[in-house]
DNA sequence: CGGTTGTTTGAGGACGTTCAAGTACTGTGG
DNA sequence: CCACAGTACTTGAACGTCCTCAAACAACCG
């Protein structure tokens, strides 16, 4: 492994709080896989091997079932994939695929246990982790089951960073933007649509919002993070 | 408050594993909340001003927006309630209402905080319990998004608990069941309908199931927890 | 027993999907 | 630089699911 790398999973936001020696002995149990785009971190029903920390790129976790394929959530940079399986032991729930060329820090499951378990300090950087995510995915299931699919697309652009100029570049392609939101790439085409008298405006992935404050009321977004 | 209440809370399933002092310590903080049935134990958009511990009762946890409300998840003796909020320091994404009378353990939020940073076993079982959480908030979404109405109710009544001769008691009246599935009481009578083919009879509050192998393959059940 | 609340059933409509076709991108080799 | 193939996105029509509204029915509670 790089020194380079090496850096990065010592000061991936993870372990932030927690005292320098974390870090190193994560670091030293860690192995480096590169995905290419498209390719598989593990897949569900898996039994975890390793806890993955994204070092570049961006993945997402896809559910299979009925037949059909969807999106939950994706992650970048500094985060960890699924801690939940790998901490419980449990069989993977979700897939893991990469968005883009992406590399991994793999730490074998029972080292990071065994960590945990030792460290008081990455327990608790692990709650704090935990909990971010627990809010994300309630979020979620309030917007899968109060608000139709234009009202999701409005209430994810506006949760998205713009740029200096306000403009936002989506993180994916809308067939999978469609998955994420909990609709068909046809009705997410169609619910862009619907969002124009709102001013949002599309070209290839950026978009922009001219009536922010309309938006908002037609979605009844929720801005508490 | 009682010896009993003190017992209960010191003996929480949150704090498995946790050496005594700890739940003695939170045993102290606590105050003890009676609600009837119906009533709020707090709304979302609210600071968390306490961990809440359901000592008895049933809680159901309330999403609201869009004009419409849902319920999430319901939880029962020994759970906490909303600790991502707590931990964070958040306001609540989620109310909570007493499905039945109930009391709780509401420990102050400061304290729970100061608690969790300094006992790393306090620490290490909330990342057992947010962990477990994660998973059925996942196992929901996938739901959502994969699965129709029967489906969801399909899979949702073979994951719930049976007695000795196999019969299912429903923790809750139709109406909540609806929107804890994510659909109206008209649609999930229907569902009920539906599922009539495989042998799903109710009768009040009671559910058995004839033919399992069936409801199996009808929903595509997944029996990973 | 009547009032209240919860559940079922029916009819009509809105939302979302499917299927199919057409249009824009994107990258490759000539 | 263009032609081309492959892929993604859009649009349209038909269908299915799910919701709304309304009414009937059942269960519960004073």
């Amino acid at each position: 492994m790089s020194p380079d790398d090496h850096h990065r999973i010592e000061t991936i936001a993870l372990l932030e709080g927690t005292p320098p020696h974390v870090g190193r002995l994560l670091a030293e149990a860690a192995e480096i896989r590169a995905l290419a785009a498209g390719e598989l971190a593990f897949v569900a029903g898996q039994r975890p091997q390793f806890l993955h920390l994204i070092l570049s790129g961006r993945l997402a976790l896809i559910g299979e079932g009925a037949g059909a394929e969807t999106m939950v959530e994706a992650f970048g940079e500094g985060e960890a994939l699924l801690t939940p399986a790998v901490v419980l032991d449990r069989l993977y729930l979700l897939s893991a695929r990469a968005m883009i060329d992406s590399r991994l820090a793999a730490i074998p499951a029972e080292s990071f246990r065994a960590l945990l378990d030792r460290e008081p300090a990455l327990a608790r950087a692990v709650v704090t982790q935990l909990a971010r995510h627990w809010r994300v995915l309630i979020r979620q299931i309030k917007d899968l089951k109060l608000r139709a699919g234009a009202q999701r697309l409005a209430s994810y652009l506006l949760a998205q960073d713009r740029d200096r100029s306000g403009r936002i570049y989506l993180l994916m392609e809308r067939r999978l933007l469609a998955r994420r939101l909990g609709m068909t790439p046809e009705h997410l085409s169609r619910a862009f649509a619907q969002l124009r008298p709102f001013g949002v405006a599309a070209v290839g992935r950026a978009v922009t919002i001219s009536d922010e404050s309309g938006l908002r009321r037609f979605c009844d977004y929720d801005a508490v993070t």
